[in-house]
DNA sequence: CGACTGCTTGATGTTGCTCAACGTGCGTGG
DNA sequence: CCACGCACGTTGAGCAACATCAAGCAGTCG
């Protein structure tokens, strides 16, 4: 984990887009000078669920997954990619990380202190208000997501899994999965052999196509139905 | 379904401590103007999952449940008791309800033009922040409901409903459960069969005693250590 | 009194986990 | 360079957990 100063301006950030576009030139100042790079090799871990979250993060580069701690097991929440940022929910209420995140390719993020973030939030109804939405599509995102490990079998659930990494994540058809199997299963709830397993099922039934870790998703309207069938 | 207009006013309502608080009379009046109250007979649902979202919901009196229906099984996320409120992420969103809501016992609650909610968010930083700090705590729990529902078995899950109704729901040891067997079965995520099944082991065991709906709680202790090892 | 609803219990089948073995690529140190 | 260890991926067999189905029982309401 390496660590820049100021490597350039928030204000001519091209990652700035979506998240700090309510924000002016005066705000984008307070925030360029309370932050600082970070760069993480796959693998490493960003933050660790339990420990203190001075930090907002914001990915630049790469790919990462938060990550609950339970068990032994794990259970991935999201997949995060540029340029989205990561902000726990624990920073409004007891400044604890409750999840973890972890670098999946190398990744580069900056790191903005949260009382900055928070003071922003006061400040600009718009920035807030862009704020909410961000944390309402996430919890819609999470009632799917727990009734997809609740109330689905594990071939929907893979199938899930599946949509999700190429429409979200690689945003592309044959995509190149950077996650390992253990993440697959981590995403899905289930052990790594059934996952394992169903990818061989989806195989040998020619919905996909898997060479090592590129996925050819060949008949999407099948994997679908399989999807909402559960 | 009954409908009442303004028998008292927001100012006074000994409701609105916990939730108003940072709202000053103004602001109060402003709610006043653009509410009316509801009241609910059990079982009756509250509003749909899919339907428009137009309104704030604030419990004043009774208990509700907020779940998810998905394939044939419902998932209860959370029950809600006087005085909280019920205001779904569809608001930011897409203006649709993603959960349902019905009446667990006899209920009255305020509903609030959504617009003037999020208005006041806007104006009040004060007030933004409880909200935030409200929702924040929420996708907490969530996460902890997750893991339990995915990574705990049945009797951790159920002894985990029964610590969250005895604590958080009707704040007392021996308690008169107002929920149905098939409700506890879907805070828990399990047929209403399993769910009357470990009742009964634990009954076995003597860390409860069950008669028809009142449950006492003979050992927290072992009940808690089941929660905790899953 | 019969129909109905919610609760309870047992029998049976399926699902998905665990464990153990083996293969494979990759980096490290002799 | 080769030998070795190590992480990841893959496969099969056995077993525990859980759902489903079916039946019976009490209370309640017309």
């Amino acid at each position: 984990m390496t660590k820049f100063h100021h490597t350039l301006n928030c204000k001519d950030c091209k990652s700035k887009g979506i998240i700090f576009k309510s924000l002016c030139n005066e705000e984008l100042d307070m925030i360029n000078q309370n932050r600082f790079e970070v760069s993480f090799k796959a693998g490493e871990i960003m933050f660790k669920q339990g420990t203190p979250s001075p930090h907002f993060l914001c990915l630049t580069k790469g790919l990462a997954k938060i990550y609950i701690e339970g068990r032994g097991k794990n259970l991935i929440l999201a997949l995060v990619k540029p340029v989205e940022y990561i902000f726990g929910p624990g920073v409004y209420v007891d400044n604890r990380h409750h999840y973890s995140a972890a670098a999946v390719e190398d990744s580069t993020a900056c790191l903005v202190d949260a009382a900055t973030y928070k003071l922003l939030i006061r400040q600009n109804p718009d920035f807030a208000d862009e704020f909410i939405k961000r944390v309402s599509n996430q919890a819609i995102y999470n009632f799917e997501q727990v009734i997809s490990l609740t109330q689905k079998q594990m071939p929907g659930r893979i199938a899930d899994a599946l949509i999700y990494l190429s429409e979200f994540v690689y945003d592309s058809n044959p995509f190149e999965m950077s996650l390992s199997r253990q993440d697959l299963a981590d995403i899905s709830g289930m052990s790594k052999e059934s996952a394992i397993r169903i990818l061989k099922d989806f195989k040998d039934e020619e919905i996909l196509s898997i060479d090592g870790n590129s996925i050819n998703i060949l008949n999407p309207r099948l994997l679908k139905q399989i999807s909402e069938t559960g």
